[in-house]
DNA sequence: TTTATCTTGTGAAGCTTTTCACAAACAGGC
DNA sequence: GCCTGTTTGTGAAAAGCTTCACAAGATAAA
């Protein structure tokens, strides 16, 4: 574990939880370690960049071997803070909410929707697989009860900031965004954005505009 | 318009998308005009950033005056390939797909779902709001009678491989995918990956493992 | 022990992106 | 027509990120 909190970039964040879902494989293949080569050729970078990436955090690997694969998954674990459970509320229970509420991948890392709340009266007091739901008035009583401190924001655009902020009031700290507009919050709120037009938007550019290519690799 | 193509990075590309969606909004609002410190802060950069970016496309704004909303906008669509219909295969009949097709802002931007393709043979035949759900196994016929060169892929880690190569062997050109794994295609096919699970852990890493704020702004 | 082979960790170089800062352009009064 | 107050467009500087390249550490075999 390296002695004081390095600043760390986000696309090295980014690339970490790629690199995690390898070793999650290679550890299900039973293989016992892995060479930044490899590890790069799985995560789609290069090898490089890999122990650029790990040195950031300690020395993990060993010359002329590569790194366990079995230990290197913990590390990253624990500096992405998945060693524990994070309660989240997820905000909006229509298609998408729906959606990411029955999605399997979150509870394998620890992230468990533990409340579900929407605006609409017709949704409130159902049972979502014994989560049940409850109006946006109740925010900030199950925020407080359940201990969340992260949030995801499901809801059409007209009501995201607005709601956003009463994330923020009952104690969130950290918000994943579905709904289509920038949101304003304080600078110590972490939010993290998901655009599914603009990704739509950013291939539509590919291939009208211009013809890159999206191929990096190499060492 | 520029005389020749300028290689663009990633990062201004998904910026324009986000200058689109506020200049929408000004639109809406009746605002002629905008400045690019207006924009900025609405799109959550900074001016400078926001001229930079436009600059490498052409000469939009008026020295003491700023931009034109709507003529910006127009320019905008233009570069990012929106003034055309985009159809689109959805691979994936599940909880997401089905979040998918049912996402009203794909169409406003001209993405529009026109076949949907699933494995389990259970929900072959259904219709969705008039769009049959076909079998995998005519997805090469379905792209090449819709002539559709964007495909999402919403479906689970194990297939999408596999199904993601007959995408482009029915003549797919771009990939939007929400499978938890790493496409491994040509070059030249275009792909955008979107992890939840990743951005999840990215505001997992931000509240356990340091306190970055995530503040730029400013000119 | 020595040699051959492999692979990490890391300064330094190279490249890309962002920010700075200011001349040039425009509008509106006077 | 001439000032005043704005705001763009853009080279240049600064900051940030990725790749290079190699010494150092590790194994295995002779």
């Amino acid at each position: 574990m390296p002695p004081n909190l390095p600043s760390v970039s986000d696309s090295t964040i980014r690339r970490l939880s790629l690199y995690l879902r390898v070793l999650e494989e290679l550890n299900e293949a039973s293989e016992p370690t892995v060479s930044s080569r490899r590890l790069a050729e799985l995560a789609g970078t290069s090898a490089a960049q890999v122990r650029k990436d790990l040195s950031r955090f300690g020395s993990f690997g060993k010359r002329g071997l590569g790194y366990a694969v079995d230990p290197l998954e913990r590390h990253l674990r624990e500096i992405l803070g998945l060693q524990r459970r994070w309660p989240v509320v997820l905000v909006g229970a229509g298609r998408i909410g729906s959606a990411l509420f029955e999605y399997p991948y979150f509870r394998e890392r620890g992230f468990e929707i533990v409340a579900v709340v929407d605006r609409d009266p017709a949704k409130v007091g159902r049972r979502w697989n014994g989560v049940k739901i409850e109006p946006v008035e109740s925010l900030s009583k199950v925020v407080r009860e359940l201990g969340t401190e992260l949030g995801i924001l499901a809801i059409p655009a007209d009501d995201a900031q607005a709601t956003a902020e009463a994330l923020v009031n009952a104690g969130i700290r950290g918000i994943l965004n579905f709904a289509p507009v920038q949101l304003h919050l304080r600078p110590e709120i972490v939010v993290n954005e998901v655009n599914l037009t603009l990704e739509l938007e950013a291939l539509s550019f590919a291939l009208h505009g211009s013809s890159r290519a999206t191929s990096p690799e190499r060492d």
